[in-house]
DNA sequence: GACACACTGTGACCTGAAGCACCGACGGCG
DNA sequence: CGCCGTCGGTGCTTCAGGTCACAGTGTGTC
């Protein structure tokens, strides 16, 4: 249940039991179904927020309309820290891609929190040196990857963290149609499902709704580097 | 002198005299060539470095060579910290693209000092926060923009960084090649060496070896959006 | 002064991927 | 049951931008 996915997340994983159950205490519960946005890119709010359950999406929408998914955040995983750390208006829209729950955790909480903590906040940082990371390897792949490769690459991740191995292959619902995954990897719609037509010729992998099955991990990261 | 530019940066800023010359104490100084590299994507280390003179640029190289600029420091500006927080190899190759010289600070060194001073931890998420927002910006410019876009928000970040206002205009000396350039905003040299052109004839710009005079920043801003 | 080399400027192609148009399949819902 | 909206699949056309080729222009060095 709940208390568990929480004393896995990064935040909480360097607390003793104790610690840990007085941060939980001065935390909310949300919830949010399917297509509901928690936060518009541009809103004013100071919370950060650890999924407990389902799936959400981190996106930005250009002035022309067209939207551009940063992430994929699910059970375990946080979000909203950077208005926290550097603050300013929300930088990413948040929309719930399953019916999905959250605990969050107002900045000034937090903050009183990291005072007496030195190791919460090496983890706080080590969790954004993390991300940062992260970002900067999504620059290279756009800079140095083609739309294909991208796709392998976004499909390899998702099933890294939300894949259950089975004898047939890797089943993993990733929960987003392919307009998602598109905005995912800052393609089109049609060139991914064109990319991943060609995987499944290949053999490499079945396409289920809202999500796949990887039958060939080793090309497909081949494919991917 | 190096005693001022230190006290600007992030790291010290939030100290008072006393702590900032003890801290000083600590740490040692590193100068460069232009040309010159002080580490390789990949090496180990887990020394923190501020710029106190000159410039460096921090980029990766794909499988088959190509190069992708992530950011140019200038002075006050640091590096280095994501090894330091997330310890693993460095994630890019740090170039000086002038005479340099660096600050730096072990792991070991920077983490006995955070422990005590929550005001400095507070002051490095912050930091991190912010290189992650700018990093998501990139991402959507790399997904939004097209080549011309993104080589005018190049130059008007430069230009925030390291112009000087004078009456014809805002000098901006980059001490970038084209190649650079190109490099930082992901595009081929000849595509940005032909947008260049473009603003120049449109009258937006003047061209000088590794320096460019801005003369209609309002334009060139509408251009970069 | 002259040679070399690194950088800039510009044209002629070629190609990956976006855009568009359309079709079929599914899943609510009146 | 049939209608409609969302989603997935596929061809055709168009175009931004990468690649190639080459020509100028500095600038440091012997």
């Amino acid at each position: 249940m709940d208390n568990d996915v929480l004393r896995q997340s990064p935040l909480f994983s360097a607390l003793d039991d104790e610690a840990a159950t007085a941060l939980r205490a001065s935390m909310s519960e949300t919830r949010l179904r399917r297509g509901e946005v928690l936060f518009h890119e541009g809103d004013e709010g100071d919370k950060l927020y650890i999924v407990t359950e389902g799936k959400v999406k981190l996106g930005r929408t250009s002035s022309d309309g067209r939207e551009n998914l940063l992430a994929i955040q699910g059970p375990g995983q946080m979000f909203g820290e950077l208005s926290l750390f550097d603050p300013g208006p929300r930088s990413a829209t948040v929309t719930a891609v399953t019916d999905a729950t959250f605990s969050s955790l107002s900045h000034e909480d937090l903050l009183r929190w990291l005072d007496g903590r030195p190791a919460v906040a090496r983890g706080l940082l080590a969790q954004l040196a993390g991300r940062l990371r992260r970002a900067n390897d999504v620059v290279a792949d756009l800079v140095f990857s083609d739309v294909p490769g991208r796709v392998a690459k976004a499909l390899l991740d998702l099933a890294d963290r939300f894949g259950r191995t089975a004898d047939d292959g890797v089943h993993v619902h990733h929960d987003l149609t392919q307009e998602e995954l598109a905005q995912l990897v800052g393609a089109s719609r049609e060139t991914v499902n064109k990319a991943l037509a060609d995987f499944v010729s290949r053999g490499w992998l079945r396409l289920e709704p809202r999500s796949v099955v990887i039958m060939d991990i080793e090309r497909l990261s081949r494919r991917a580097r």
